[in-house]
DNA sequence: GAATGCGTATGACATATTTCATAAAATCAA
DNA sequence: TTGATTTTATGAAATATGTCATACGCATTC
């Protein structure tokens, strides 16, 4: 974890118009001067649970996991999160500790903003406040969804719509490197490792997909989209 | 469904804390001239997946599920909420339609009050505003958690789980009327009917709990915790 | 280079869960 | 009250999933 060399001003951001788009030059400015951009390693930790939440953070580049470790120390991922994504925009305004762990899964940039700066704007700015709320209320809706779409399927129909969902709405290409080992892609849609192995074993023989280690190219999208509706 | 004939004033709403303490006299006058209660008996339907949001709406008195029905035209319950909960502030301020459908479980007592007046609120007092994110936040949260709970146990350990949140969070005692059927309790933990029916059988033989049909007395706390524990 | 740990891989077996069948009891509508 | 429908109930068989054992490749460390 570092500091980054190369902080971008936030009018320049791509993400702008996620949030700060209705700010004044003044507020502007006050997000700028209490901004920090942070950057981490692969699998360096980005949030603990149960940290005090001090700051707004957001996801400038890269890609993480956000996830809890249950009573027997078995880590559950709530989400895979990229760039655009507030990674504690949830638990910011109820809850004085972070409720879930995140984890860097390749270099990532976090900007970090005061939440104490966030909360002064919030009050002096309420186009500004129902923007915050609308990514809240979006942000829990996907989570929520995605929930919802894996605890109906089963393990062929969870993994496929995983695959779907890296394929589709994160790399948005047919073949790409999976960000997350075979464990993690278990603890993600909460199934076994040997199982989700053996579930991607399965589909390269069937010919949905192709495989080397963490390579993953989708052959047959629409099998996939068949066994990903079939549950 | 009808209009309530004994309208309370908001000022005097026991919920009154949860968000309208903060507002002016003048603010409160806005509230209860937007405001109508309606009243749903047991198994009304009150917001229909896919239906416009217009209107901000809480639970006054009464019980409801929240549930999505899948492709296969099959119903998955996300949550079941009580008096005080609001029951689409997730949805209001990102979608223009309800994500989710809610039916009444009991006479149940919803205040309506129209989204542009809230909105307008909103917009004029911060302190409303970040009122309304904390609820928004809470709310979330909680979702997220109890999915999270239930995905990390296998059968009896869901089941164990919902008889304790039914006892500790809704009916505060230990002995309850169920207020949903055994199939709606498996789409409550994703299982199927039977196993539902056949894991309270099994707890009931094992002496955790009584039943006759609907009335439900936990017998022994300590064991019923210690399945809920254990997965 | 050997030893270690981790991720991927696969088979065999044990267990959990669903499915299908059937039936009694409870609920609801006419 | 009757008759129809839903809910609760249980067993047996089929299927899905988890567990345990083992192995191999690869990177890291000593």
């Amino acid at each position: 974890m570092k500091l980054s060399k190369n902080i971008i001003n936030c009018k320049s951001c791509v993400y702008r118009n996620l949030l700060y788009e209705m700010l004044s030059s003044a507020e502007y400015e006050k997000v700028n001067a209490s901004r920090t951009e942070i950057i981490f390693g692969r699998g360096e930790l980005i949030i603990n649970e149960g940290d005090e939440i001090n700051d707004f953070l957001y996801l400038r580049k890269g890609l993480v996991k956000m996830f809890k470790t249950n009573s027997h120390g078995k880590d559950h991922i709530l989400s895979i999160n990229k760039p655009g994504d507030f990674i504690n925009l949830l638990s910011i305004f109820s809850k004085d500790e972070q409720q879930y762990s995140v984890t860097a899964l390749e270099e990532t940039h976090v900007c970090s903003v005061k939440l104490s700066t966030i909360i002064e704007l919030l009050k002096g700015n309420s186009e500004f406040a129902l923007r915050v709320m609308n990514r809240m209320s979006y942000i829990a809706d996907e989570i929520i969804q995605k929930r919802f779409e894996i605890s109906q399927r089963q393990v062929k129909g969870r993994v496929a719509y995983m695959l779907r969902f890296l394929s589709e709405q994160i790399y948005h290409r047919g073949d790409f490197r999976m960000p997350i080992t075979r464990r993690e892609l278990g603890e993600l849609i909460s199934m076994t490792t040997e199982n989700t192995i053996r579930t991607m074993s399965e589909f390269r023989k069937d010919g949905i997909i192709d495989m080397d280690g963490k390579n993953i190219q989708i052959i047959d999208f629409g099998r996939l989209r068949k066994v990903c509706e079939m549950g």
